[in-house]
DNA sequence: GAAGGGCCTTTGAG
DNA sequence: ACTCAAAGGCCCT
């Protein structure tokens, strides 16, 4: 059948793609929050660019406030994972039952390669919030402080660094409605402004190396870190547990209700190895929507 | 050291 | 108008 495409812009390209990806699923699962969709395209920043993104047959139509669309593809292609055989892994899954149903029901959700400063100032406001909150706030935080970026008559903005948040300080975050949150971004912006903390450095140390690194920050607990270290560090074995993955851990895995963080990590982590991290958000991910379509009902 | 409890911001749903 | 919950963490017993 037949219908009616509009020509694409002339800077559109095509990007093929010889791995699964679910935009959708990949872009609005909780670990990146400043996504919108419009229509069929996807609008976010990456690095220095914007990016407007939209699935179809094979690949992505991209455009990009980029002038070289070469470094755009090579740097979606770090943002996306591309580099992750994700079918490998969904092979090492299929075994269990929950998470071959997820697998089944998501297929195409990877882990984003995030830019780690954000990632951590993002993470350390989602304590007792929701995701709506959380989406609403980063993007407070960008609009006011963010350098803006352009594309196809959209702005869009950059994430604000450690300096400009430093300056902002507990006062101007809570501002914005960022509440107790406020202090911990404000002081995390400070350590990473004054360089007592590497984050990039973290990329190459151990995940407990790393982990340890990132316990020091006021508002960084286990959950958040393992966030942080998944999402941003290179960490594929990092496996966060938040309330959702928890009550998968419960009715799904037989773990008592009231287990300790680090003793539902390290099953983790020995059962299911560097795999732990996608098994973590394709658990959370199907947890969380069961529970709401289950309360839609 | 482990375990339990109170507290912290804001927002939307019921 | 009230209570509950939301990708938790901290501090005090």
């Amino acid at each position: 059948m037949d219908v009616a495409v509009p020509p694409l812009s002339p800077d559109t390209i095509f990007m093929p793609l010889d791995q699964p990806l679910e935009l959708k699923s990949t872009l609005e699962s909780g670990q990146a929050f400043r996504w919108q969709q419009d229509g069929e395209w996807w609008w976010g920043v990456v690095g220095r660019h914007a990016y407007a993104l939209r699935q179809v047959d094979g690949g992505l139509d991209v455009r990009s406030s980029s002038r070289s669309m070469s470094a755009a593809v090579t740097e979606l292609h770090d943002f996306l994972r591309l580099d992750d055989d994700l079918d490998a892994v969904y092979q090492r899954l299929a075994v269990d039952q929950p998470l071959a149903k997820a697998v089944e029901r998501y297929r195409g959700m990877r882990i984003l390669r995030q830019e780690p400063w954000e990632c951590l100032a993002s993470f350390l406001c989602t304590p007792t919030s929701n995701i709506s909150r959380i989406s609403a706030n980063l993007k407070s935080v960008a609009e006011t402080y963010g350098e803006t970026l352009t594309l196809d008559g959209h702005r869009l903005y950059r994430f604000p660094g450690a300096s400009r948040l430093a300056e902002a300080g507990e006062k101007g975050l809570r501002g914005l409605g960022l509440g107790f949150h406020g202090k911990f971004l404000a002081q995390a912006a400070k350590v990473v402004a004054d360089g007592q903390l590497d984050l990039m450095a973290l990329r190459s140390a151990s995940y407990q190396e790393a982990k340890t690194a990132l316990l020091e920050l006021p508002g960084v607990g286990d959950k958040v870190a393992d966030c942080v270290l998944l999402f941003s560090l290179e960490k594929l074995d990092g496996f966060p547990v938040d309330r959702w993955v928890r009550r998968a851990l419960v009715d799904w895995y037989g773990h008592p209700e009231k287990a300790k963080y680090r003793d539902l990590l390290e099953w983790a982590q020995t059962k299911w190895g560097s795999d732990a991290g996608y098994v973590q958000q394709y658990l959370f991910h199907h947890r969380r929507l069961q529970d709401a379509s289950d309360r839609a009902d």
